[in-house]
DNA sequence: TCCATTCGATAAATCGATTTTTCGTTCTTG
DNA sequence: CAAGAACGAAAAATCGATTTATCGAATGGA
């Protein structure tokens, strides 16, 4: 354990190898637990390894390999909770494998996103986890499948002809939300989201309508989506609600819409669920001190990262097969933003301790 | 822009070379902007590349140089918005200058930190950004100063011996939420934190106190730490408030006690700002959209990015300057979870619309 | 006209590993 | 006892760039 309080160069291979009176390709083979060395050489290698406190320079390592032991990972965005954990849980399981994870914001833009795989490729990465911006069919899977990357699809995807996709049952979980919604009495629901992020939003949509009108044909389901930005949306739902109409329960296909719906209710003095009942999809770790705490989708963070790293390696060591498509299941955590119509006043603001917002 | 379909091997700069019919080295000078090129030959270098679609191998052209195109950042979770902002700024500034962020989150464990950046050291990047899980004097540090590695130490320090140091003005923030409290007539304040990372905490903790103490000699000052999970934070609030003690405001030195105490609130049935005010360190893109609107003191992570990396990449091109210590200055913003005492019943809970939680 | 510069470009060394090839011993076996 | 197989390790090639040393041709001055 001698810690050579030499800091001016990093011993190399070749330095281990004359201190332990062999050659650098024999060090090599000792490191990679190569047995045909004799093990009175095996052990001078260790001991000079020990001594001078070598470790492997990683990239020179990989100088040789077409593929280098890097992973990269793009997201959207990284200020998220679901992202934010995303990362976490990847870089964990890369690393378990040896491999380096290099992650990278393509902050909602595809030009971006392709920007950035442009230079993963640059960097030989054996595999690429990418969260596309808007869903499968953009820039960024063609610029793989052009570079004949290999790569995994994560969340906004639901299947792919090239890559494996692993993505949360959006279909099945909304589903269930509009089980709790319509066995509690709400026939008249709004669902807000983002249409830019196709799929995933899609699949939401119609697993939230189908289950719904099956459970009770005449539920008026009303649906306010926005392109690109959460402004559009928000403006939106401003003049819906400015309309006059009152939907019992608003359905969140986002997280970023269940903050407008929120901060819309309070501009309206709404308090959940007597005024109006909320489910959003995408949990938060604040949702549940809140008053009401929110009810919301659970996405199963873990699985889907742990799910994409063993699609991915399974590739990256030559697997063929036809690509996958993974639905992971989702948890509906019901929360206190969530009662029955007409249990409450739902006057249409402004009677409460609270005033509304200018 | 012909796009070769091939997606065999990429082309290296000997293809580049003999395509253009010049030698590698003359390749590699033209794209280096070496002017003592024939232009006619650089034409035919960049005629090549265009052609080939040849790019740079970042892991080739970094192999001679001592310190890598590369930055690590270590950052204690990726799951906050707080940190996730910061991972994306500092990813934007590296890229900025042609280097690659790599960044990995020490999940609040210090034996992990210093693995990482045992890892890092291996692949000898060129500076580090560290936020250290407790504070600049843990073994991550100490590991950088006997390594002669460059770095810079954000967000839980307060200055170093050895590196820069940048991280939000802790002490003035608090001073100011001190003022608004005592302005608001609060004379009994209970303070919450972590006790372990201990610069930034006992910073905010005593720019607050004395500030506080400056303006009302006979305020009380309850301070509740715990010392490295929130868990036995909540159960110290909870008995606290167990006792009976009902101080008329908390002030939260950090989010995650932000969160716990509302949760305390719930339990209790109280509600803010009738019945207690809370300021937290530390905003969130929730924290307006909630009822009350939760007041809270904002950090200005594009600051300290941006001159973290500023600090940094002076010290890579070689600075050899004294360390400085740099604080940028704070955001206090006001919303409706702070109040005046005595404005409100503050009965003590259970009589509210809304049932305390078992 | 011849030698000394200068210019531009190529050959070769280098970075730090891995992998293939080569080579000298020792152990079998006919 | 000699030829061949097996073994262990060293030498050399390789990955893809950068950088230094070298070299030939053109230019300049004496």
């Amino acid at each position: 354990m001698a810690q050579p309080e030499a800091r001016q160069r990093r011993p190399s291979i070749h330095d281990v190898a004359s201190h332990a009176g062999v050659s650098a390709a024999t060090v090599s083979k000792v490191l990679a637990g190569v047995t045909t060395v004799k093990p009175e050489n095996a052990q001078r290698v260790f001991d000079a390894v020990e001594h001078l406190g070598y470790r492997v320079d990683p990239l020179a390592s990989d100088m040789r390999r077409a593929k280098r032991r890097i992973i990269g990972a793009i997201m959207p965005e990284f200020e998220s909770e679901f992202f934010g954990s995303m990362v976490t849980e990847l870089e964990g399981l890369a690393e378990q494998r040896g491999y380096t994870l290099v992650a990278a914001s393509s902050r909602e833009s595809e030009t971006r996103e392709k920007e950035i795989l442009a230079r993963m490729h640059d960097w030989r990465v054996a595999g690429v986890v990418l969260a596309p911006v808007r869903n499968e069919h953009g820039p960024a899977a063609a610029f793989m499948k052009a570079h004949g990357m290999t790569g995994v699809l994560i969340d906004r995807v639901l299947s792919d002809d090239a890559f494996d996709t692993v993505s949360a049952d959006s279909a099945a979980a909304s589903a269930e939300v509009a089980r709790m919604l319509i066995g509690n009495g709400h026939s008249h629901i709004l669902v807000i989201g983002l249409a830019e992020q196709a799929a995933t939003v899609r699949a939401r949509l119609e697993g939230f309508r189908s289950q719904a009108l099956a459970l009770n044909p005449s539920v008026r389901i009303d649906v306010i989506t926005s392109e690109v930005s959460v402004a559009p949306l928000r403006s939106s739902l401003r003049d819906y609600f400015g309309r006059g109409e009152r939907p019992t329960a608003v359905y969140s296909l986002l997280l970023k819409g269940t903050l407008v719906a929120l901060s819309e209710f309070r501009r309206r003095g709404w308090h959940c669920p007597d005024d109006i009942s909320l489910v959003g999809f995408d949990d938060a770790e604040w949702m549940q001190v809140t008053w009401p705490a929110i009810a919301a989708v659970v996405q199963p963070v873990r699985q889907i990262a742990s799910e994409a790293m063993n699609l991915l390696f399974r590739r990256v060591e030559g697997d063929v097969g036809p690509p996958t498509a993974r639905l992971e299941p989702c948890q509906v955590l019901m929360r206190e933003s969530v009662g029955s119509p007409g249990s409450g006043p739902h006057s249409g603001g402004g009677d409460r301790q609270q005033p509304p917002l200018s």
